[in-house]
DNA sequence: GGGGGTAGTGTTGCGCACAACTTAATTGAG
DNA sequence: CTCAATTAAGTTGTGCGCAACACTACCCCC
């Protein structure tokens, strides 16, 4: 019944280790463009599905828009992205790139070959960490809440 | 040549996700006893071996003295640690657990069993993920830093 | 034993994450 | 139609992470 209390034991930070190591390859190869790994992966997801609204973006991203909200504004004010207030419902905010933000795409793949490059692990090793990962992901939805 | 920049295929994007789902298992959990997710990492190291430098803290948690000493300022002003200057080299700072800090293990095995119980994921992947997990921090360590 | 280099800790500043809240627009039950 | 409930976005406050820096203590080379 006693559970292993020791660090190396814990899914949680061999998770929490490895999400900090791979946003930190992905920061220093982001400064050079003046982006950081969120708005890089807010960034990705315009690249996919330009105009989606702010609410659209944080389903996807699984971030809510105290998050999103600075971050945009951020992206905004370096003219990547444009924010207009929907016409249909007057509550949504859509989402735009610039023509700057569409350009950097192209960097994007530059890096995103760069990094995979130097990662020494087989690609099928990575291809199972990450559906474990996205199974976790799965797993835990919902079981954030209720106690005990 | 083109790297896929969707989302979905995007390891340290599942990584990322991942962590933060984890960890805000626990967050909910641990609001119990009143502490966050780091701080319990660092209670989890000093459970194993009590006395540790903040140095030596880092370097099992990964993390720097910007952000420890805070933490750990706040871990001290809830009662758990406390901090002093080593005798042998007055550079070096010890954390040593209070008894209340002490304490805290007993309930700490307890909101790890609760959360192991409601991860609907089998044991094996559990660890498999881990593993892969442990062994992308090895690959990127020092991988970080060199341009291009 | 003086002095330059290094190591350990702490501070500052910025950008997330996230809870809690505010504001405004929409929806829908009656 | 009306108004209470819901929804979207933004704001505020706290606690990380991390880079950059400051300060002190140690080390060691001469």
């Amino acid at each position: 019944m006693d559970p292993d209390l020791r660090l190396e034991e814990q899914v949680c930070f061999a998770l929490y280790a490895a999400s900090r190591a791979s946003t930190s390859a992905y920061r220093h190869a982001l400064a050079s463009v003046g982006l950081t790994y969120p708005q890089y992966l807010a960034l990705l997801v315009l690249w996919e599905e330009d105009g989606l609204t702010v609410r659209q973006l944080g389903d996807r991203l699984l971030l809510d828009s105290g998050t999103l909200s600075p971050l945009l504004a951020r992206l905004e004010h370096a003219g990547l992205v444009e924010r207009s207030r929907s016409v249909g419902d007057g509550r949504s905010v859509h989402v735009h790139l610039t023509e700057a933000g569409g350009r950097l795409r192209a960097e994007a793949e530059t890096i995103q070959c760069s990094l995979l490059d130097r990662v020494d692990m087989p690609q099928e090793d990575l291809v199972q960490l990450r559906t474990l990962a996205q199974r976790l992901v799965t797993s835990l939805d919902g079981v954030d809440r209720g106690d005990q």
